[in-house]
RNA sequence: UCCUUCUUAGCUCAGCUGGUUAGAGCACAUGACUGUUAAUCAUGGGGUCCCUGGUUCGAGCCCAGGAGAGGGAGCCA
């Protein structure tokens, strides 16, 4: 007999079935006549409340299921007498398949601050709250795929490993083989990387754009979904060394379509959240985040503020007496610009146009001469969840561009036959996965939002 | 990387002006209780006061250095 999940379990057409049950008990309460056991499978937040006569039972079978402890129960499947639940099974048969022992077992019924459950973050998943963080996760991430598999994307897979590192999003993790003791050295005394593993110096990828690109143009619209690697030295709650990055990428679409989507994109995903993940998010909700439901439904409802950097700027300008630093056209926008547009227009904003100096080589060049076409939406307290642009399509401007930013033009060959060969207009940006996770979990910490978090002076686990 | 706050029992935290044997709640154990909902009540065990050094008759408390964590900023997604 196969064992049934909790969460069918709960559902009333189980009553009056005969099932077992597998999981992880998460409290043990009771008295000489009657014990109940809480118990959670990971199929959803809600537990299974067993019922077990302690006569009809062993004592050292009781005594072993405790917090923790991973057990299987078989019994009907009733109408519950007590109020938290709709049914519970009256346990005829229990089995322990392994002891967490009190003394040393971590988790206990009462909750724990999210700070020390990062120090366990073996067990973390054991918890209401990460259970529910990465159920929502998951459907973050099978609902990306579903979007864009649904409008004609195609999922390209870009290199982990890369041997540009001109793309200028941030510090790279060096891959290599040498012997970091005693690496080979060429006649300048510098190490040697022709003699590593792939002939030249390699690191992991801190975007997936540039082959994005090159995938767009030939199978029109694509994506890449994959892990993404920053050593930036940058502590705070909204950064991690590796975190994974989706980052569409469009032939023929304009600077207006790359918003449509953006926008279109994230409303669906938030949604599909809601319409999903309903108890999860109901239950961070409730826990962490009162407003969450009411701000969720409210970014799928309205429309994002869409302006330029320029007129962002006049907004800012006037109440620069509010700042910290100061606001004027061609400075780049601090958190707490940011921050103040949000909440001036009462939701996500998408900025487009910004000056040529604070954004990438690749970004198409207004006519104006110093702006060009980059996007960024920001969302409440996240700040800016995607970054991306229309691309400069025009071989002879991509090259001059690249030149002004000293980008060696030997390394990006490839990169720039394809405005050689057959350029197009097209367009693409990049969305932050757990970023995206931290808003629809409310989280406040993106440790809290991935499941081993990788990030300066900690990559345990 | 910068600014700032913190580090005391398994967890969350008190700890007075530097002074005897470092406390509480929860967790855990034992007992009580005829259906509980993070059950309740009673009793009990449990400490490298982050580390190193210094000041002092005396340091959890003051000073210096270090480590780790949180928040803010920068970099960005």
């Amino acid at each position: 007999m196969e064992h049934t999940s909790v969460k069918d379990l709960l559902n009333a057409a189980s009553i009056g079935k005969t099932a077992i049950a597998k999981g992880w008990v998460r409290t043990k309460r009771g008295n000489k006549n009657v014990a109940f056991i809480a118990l959670n499978d990971g199929s959803t937040i809600h537990n299974l409340q067993l019922v077990a006569d302690p006569t009809k039972f062993d004592e050292e079978t009781l005594k072993k299921i405790t917090t923790g402890a991973c057990i299987r129960a078989k019994g009907e499947v009733v109408a519950s007498q007590g109020s938290g639940q709709a049914t519970e099974m009256q346990v005829s048969e229990l089995e322990v398949y392994g002891e967490a022992d009190v003394d040393t077992y971590p988790l206990q019924k009462k909750g724990h601050t999210l700070e020390f459950l990062r120090e366990i973050a073996h067990l973390r998943p054991r918890t209401n709250t990460f259970g529910a963080v990465l159920r929502i996760r998951h459907n973050m991430a099978f609902a990306i795929h579903k979007y864009f598999n649904d409008r004609g994307f195609f999922y390209l897979h870009s290199p982990i490993i890369t041997g540009s590192d001109a793309e200028g999003a941030g510090e790279m993790f060096r891959v290599s083989v040498l012997d970091a003791e005693n690496p080979p050295r060429n006649e300048e005394g510098k190490i040697d990387y022709t003699q590593d593993f792939f002939g030249k110096e390699t690191n992991l990828t801190v975007s997936g754009q540039l082959e994005g690109e090159l995938g767009a143009m030939a199978l029109g619209k694509i994506y890449t979904f994959g892990p993404t690697f920053r050593a930036e030295n940058s502590n705070t709650p909204r950064h991690l060394a590796e975190f994974w990055m989706i980052e569409p990428e469009m032939a023929f679409h304009d600077i207006v379509d790359n918003q449509d989507l953006a926008e279109d994109m994230l409303k669906y995903l938030i949604n599909y959240a809601l319409t999903n993940c309903k108890d999860d998010v109901e239950f961070l909700n409730n826990m962490y985040d009162k407003e969450l439901l009411a701000r969720l439904q409210s970014v799928v409802d309205k429309p994002f503020k869409r302006m330029t950097y320029t007129e962002a700027i006049d907004v800012l300008v006037p109440n620069k007496a509010k700042f910290e630093f100061d606001v004027e056209w061609g400075t780049d926008l601090q958190k707490e610009h940011e921050n103040f547009l949000v909440s001036h227009f009462g939701g996500p904003v998408i900025l487009t146009d910004y000056p040529k100096h604070i954004k990438a080589f690749y970004m198409k060049q207004n006519d104006d001469g110093k702006t060009v076409r980059a996007m960024d939406v920001l969302f409440p307290w996240i700040g800016e969840i995607i970054g991306g642009s229309q691309r400069e399509e025009n071989y002879d401007k991509l090259l001059q561009r690249m030149n002004e930013m000293h980008i060696p033009e030997k390394d990006l060959w490839w990169y720039l036959e394809t405005r050689k060969f057959g350029t197009c207009p097209h367009a693409g940006f990049g969305l932050g996965f757990e970023r995206l996770v931290l808003f629809v979990t409310g989280m406040s910490n993106i440790r809290d939002v991935i499941p081993f978090p990788r990030t300066p002076k900690n990559a345990e686990f």
